[in-house]
DNA sequence: ACATGAGTCT
């Protein structure tokens, strides 16, 4: 019964080109030519209805996409194809090796070396003209976070009597919009037309992709209007910036509208724009449908780079498709496209979240091998798999390891490491952390609140908890969902309820709205308590705020009707999952067997259990027992 | 113009 609300269908989600028939013929004819022997991946096969206008087979489409979130091979050697993948290559020569310092101005170790160079420039005699100092800027430029370092070096060339060009100005525009200066950006927009210098598409690309990277997008639409209105064509920078816009702000189908159209507008999209919707697609968890782009862009003769396929692997491996993700990996290879930085750090990211970090060590010392140096994101990834399987003391060794190397850690290494030691219930040395990271000059973010927010919480310490979050409305961090969440269920766990329920009204009355997480912890604690009215209350007003149960809610629900001994409305609800496009997980799986067997119901446990088991679901300890 | 890492719930 409780479930009869759940039969409000998710609508089918939308196909990626919506209503393009002439591309749909297109496509069926481009899957059977991909299936010849030296085209075809082993990918290519059962992908359809990416560009279906079609509901019935989109919506299908979506769903067959979550049923594939099931393990499809055995866990201990989910890992394994890759590593093969990899093995594979790393007998050879190494990557990188060859192609180091293939000019000067791009073998800078670091920011300091850049810097002398430029004096010992800026003082030469003859002085280089700007090309030279353009192609510095640019490289520091490339080595991120120094963009300050850049204005300043502009300034001084100005000053030095060294006028800017076209290339220098576009560099300072970046440089503002990183820093989040919109209004600097524009001034030196202003100084362009003040020198009496082209206002090119460059320009405007610049303008366009500065404003969507500041996050003011409906302002980069604006100037994209402005152009056209001023009779400057868009080329496919400027239709691929917008696209990618589109695509961070979720706009998946206005996204798809352009696309079609710059196409119509003649303007054809190249690998940067294949690859940013195949990306956005695979984020989207619609991996089949990117996994169709990507067969249709090499139809069209457009070659897959590395973005295109570190995008594909990490889709693929998402959905934990390891044999697909290391095919993927192989072809690429074999097309001389060798895994960077880039491809390694999410690999070690995948596993570590897979709880699998010795295989994850694996991949940098193949990394290492191949000569692929590690980056702060490589280093951090595997941190946080120390972290989460409370190998704190690891993730610390690590941290260590990188500041030797002369990786600075970050706000997201520092946040990593505090998750560790709040994990490990060592609160002192997060707080520790947390102070260390402001002494370095790095500003604690909302997460890095919420983190330690929840570290108090789990110790039941809601009162420094409640002060650290004053602390962090004082430091101008506005709560988001997370940390509500966090507090609420801090509440819960603490027998709280009627202060969490206060909690929740008094979010909803501000600008925040509350999400499933939330409704999950709140029905879960109502169950708890005893109180199922008011957990199926709570059920049917996550409806009323446009939300869809997921299979954690499910569970939940599933698990507070086993305790009331309601065995056959939770196995209904169970039942329904399916169908409601949330297939029980594993741990749905384990909740109702758990309940079958607290109620002495073995029969129809032993039947969940073999159901379970086919599904390549493991089932827990309490489960077993 | 495109790709990698952190925090909440069963």
């Amino acid at each position: 019964m409780i479930m009869a609300a759940a039969a409000v269908r998710r609508g089918g989600s939308e196909a990626f080109f919506v209503g393009s028939q002439i591309q749909r013929r297109q496509m069926k004819i481009m899957g059977m030519t991909l299936l010849s022997p030296t085209t075809s991946s082993p990918l290519s096969s059962n992908h359809s209805n990416f560009i279906s206008s079609s509901s019935s087979s989109s919506s299908s489409n979506s769903n067959s996409n979550s049923r594939d979130k099931h393990k499809n091979d055995d866990a201990s050697s989910s890992f394994r194809y890759i590593n093969d993948a990899l093995a594979f290559f790393s007998g050879g020569s190494s990557i990188s090796s060859r192609d180091k310092h293939k000019n000067d101005a791009s073998s800078f170790r670091n920011i300091d070396d850049a810097l002398a160079y430029f004096n010992h420039m800026l003082h030469r005699k003859p002085r280089p003209c700007i090309i030279q100092f353009n192609k510095l800027l640019s490289t520091i430029v490339k080595m991120r976070h120094y963009h300050d370092a850049v204005i300043s070096l502009s300034k001084q060339m100005e000053l030095a009597g060294l006028s800017p060009d076209s290339y220098t100005l576009h560099m300072l525009i970046n440089c503002f919009f990183q820093l989040q200066r919109v209004d600097l950006g524009f001034s030196v927009l202003a100084k362009i037309i003040k020198l009496g210098l082209q206002l090119t598409i460059v320009t405007f690309n610049t303008l366009i992709n500065g404003l969507c990277k500041a996050g003011k997008f409906g302002q980069a639409v604006e100037l994209f209007d402005d152009m056209v209105a001023r009779g400057c064509q868009p080329d496919v920078h400027t239709y691929t910036t917008i696209i990618n816009g589109l695509c961070k702000i979720g706009e998946t189908a206005a996204a798809a509208g352009l696309f079609k159209k710059m196409g119509e507008a003649g303007c054809q999209p190249d690998v940067v724009t294949y690859s940013t919707i195949i990306d956005s697609l695979c984020k989207d968890r619609r991996v089949n449908e990117a996994l169709d782009i990507f067969s249709y862009m090499k139809a069209k003769g457009i070659s897959p780079n590395i973005f295109t396929y570190n995008s594909l692997i990490q889709g693929l491996c998402n959905f934990s498709q390891w044999r697909e993700a290391s095919a993927m990996l192989n072809e690429m290879m074999s097309l001389n496209i060798m895994p960077n930085v880039v491809t390694f750090s999410l690999l070690i990211n995948i596993f570590c979240k897979e709880g699998n970090v010795f295989e994850a060590q694996g991949v940098l010392k193949t990394m290492t091998e191949m000569g692929v140096e590690p980056n702060v994101v490589t280093y951090s990834s595997l941190m946080n798999g120390y972290s989460l399987q409370v190998e704190v003391v690891q993730a610390r060794k690590l941290f260590d390891v990188m500041i030797t190397k002369g990786c600075k850690p970050d706000v997201f290494s520092y946040n990593i490491l505090i998750n560790g030691y709040c994990k490990a219930k060592r609160i002192g040395e997060a707080k520790q952390l947390f102070n260390e990271m402001i002494h370095q000059g790095l500003t604690p973010d909302i997460v890095s609140y919420n983190t330690l927010i929840d570290g108090l919480c789990q110790l039941g310490r809601l009162r420094e908890a409640h002060d650290l979050f004053n602390n962090m409305l004082a430091n101008g961090n506005l709560p988001d969902l997370c940390t509500y969440s966090i507090l609420l269920d801090g509440f819960c766990k603490q027998g709280y309820l009627a202060n969490a329920f206060r909690l929740f009204r008094a979010m909803q009355s501000t600008y925040l709205k509350p999400n499933m997480v939330m409704y999950n912890i709140l029905i879960d604690a109502t169950c708890k308590s005893g109180n199922l009215k008011e957990a199926r209350k709570l059920f049917s007003e996550l409806f009323v705020q446009g939300l869809q149960p997921n299979v954690q809610i499910y569970t939940t629900i599933i698990n507070g009707l086993c305790k009331e001994g309601l065995l056959d409305e939770a196995l209904e609800a169970f039942r329904n999952m399916e169908e409601d496009g949330c297939p029980p997980n594993e741990f749905s799986y384990n909740v109702i067997i758990r309940g079958f067997l607290q109620h002495k119901d073995e029969s129809r446990a032993v039947q969940l259990i073999g159901e379970m088991r086919e599904k390549g679901f493991v089932a827990d300890a309490g489960t077993t027992a």
